[in-house]
DNA sequence: GCAATAGTGTCTTTTAGACAGTATCTT
DNA sequence: AAGATACTGTCTAAAAGACACTATTGC
């Protein structure tokens, strides 16, 4: 396929620049964000294009160590965060001759959701990074390098999707949550109010849940009671939140 | 990035074999097929790896010609069978080490559906292509070359939620046809019995059909209002079909 | 007791499923 | 008229939305 020599590998055509992106959803604490965001990155390699400006992490695939793009980017996750992620799901892929100013290049973009408590410690070591609200990448008030806009769009549109028939959404909460948390964060990963009534019935009847016996939280009101999810796997709605 | 010489390009890493492959479904008439179908192709270049086995119509993605892996794989399927199509949703992206043997390859893999009429005149001309039905991929009767079985496994799984709350698979139908004939097709692909009065409500209520007057089809029974879509682009059902 | 949030009960409206009943064609 | 498929009407059950009502805490 491509001619090996002592040089390196020889091919007819412009090789593709192979790379992939995450975007990693998490949920802060109140003290930092009200919402749901995503993790950038301030690019910090001045021979690299759009030095110094907000990106998704992201980096070339290692056809030599990556076993596949998932691994790769895996791979991204863990050497920018220190662990791998539990779930990251395939987004979509972006690619052409426009979008890196380095040539023909197509990024395989994985999604994950992280729960703050694995962040915490990454966040306390002041990283070159910022958290983005979802409501401020919606309002289009920011501006990434690359066409990490787009991505981003094609992201949040998609967990949105996700938030009218899974708990997926779930893996952003603590390990254990009440369902007021729950209902809220449904709230504004959907933009839209949620009848707490009717969204009590729902998660009752999925059955997802269990009591964790004794717990409770809160201030001066009734305290909740805390639950945690029986499996790890998302489960759906039949019929939508 | 790459540097450029009179041999080529050379790089330091084994590039990226980058792919493309489509994915097209079509609803034949009863006398070839009694529900949806995927397009195959044998393979015939014996210098390629699967030479003689059946494999889904791809392609290499050429850098130097197509914007970006959606043109590449426009360009794949017209090809193929002489037109662009006129609906491509990208599925995902399938990459690894082991999934070609000349190297480590991706294929960002792109889906269509296409009304019979169209292909009419490609099938009459006996092209070296196979009709695979819905039922016989689900129960795993086909192999094809490459990661293709694995492909279609996610593909179908895509196009049957789809099924669930979209109008998209009536693009599968001719310009006009009946509500039967669209119950029908949305069981076989849900691959479950649909309650035909709930079914007539919801696709009423929704309110993307126009009856066309005074066309009707259908044998020794009583004819069928005949219908067509109101917009070209696929509308969604609130709660499911 | 009051404020505040958690959670329940219940009434109304909407929707889904079942299925009988009617309509319209060919033979 | 018989047979066949298209469509409608209607009853019942399930679910959604609205919202008042009760519960449990700190102060």
């Amino acid at each position: 396929m491509f001619k090996k020599t002592d040089k390196g590998f020889i091919s007819k055509y412009q090789p593709v620049i192979y790379t992939t992106d995450a975007v990693i959803f998490t949920l802060p604490p109140p003290e930092i964000a009200s919402e749901p965001v995503v993790i950038v990155y301030r690019r910090a390699d001045e021979k690299e294009p759009y030095f110094d400006r907000w990106a998704l992490p992201g980096g070339m695939v290692r056809t030599n160590d990556d076993a596949n793009d998932r691994a790769a980017c895996e791979r991204v996750i863990r050497e920018k965060l220190g662990f791998p992620p539990s779930y990251l799901e395939q987004l979509q892929t972006f690619s052409g001759a426009g979008r890196d100013p380095r040539g023909w290049s197509s990024s395989v973009v994985y999604f994950t959701l992280l729960p703050w408590k694995e962040l915490a410690n990454w966040w306390a070591s002041k990283p070159n990074a910022q958290l983005l609200p979802l409501s401020a990448i919606r309002k289009s008030m920011v501006s990434l390098a690359f066409d990490h806009d787009e991505i981003l769009r094609v992201a949040i549109e998609r967990i949105q999707a996700k938030a009218h028939y899974s708990t997926l959404p779930c893996m952003l909460l603590p390990e254990r949550f009440t369902v007021a948390q729950m209902h809220g964060m449904y709230e504004a990963l959907q933009g839209r109010p949620i009848n707490m009534a009717a969204f009590r019935r729902k998660v009752e009847k999925l059955d997802f849940l269990t009591k964790v016996s004794g717990v409770f939280e809160g201030g001066a009101q009734r305290p909740a009671q805390v639950y945690r999810m029986k499996h790890r796997e998302p489960a759906l709605f039949d019929r939508g939140l």
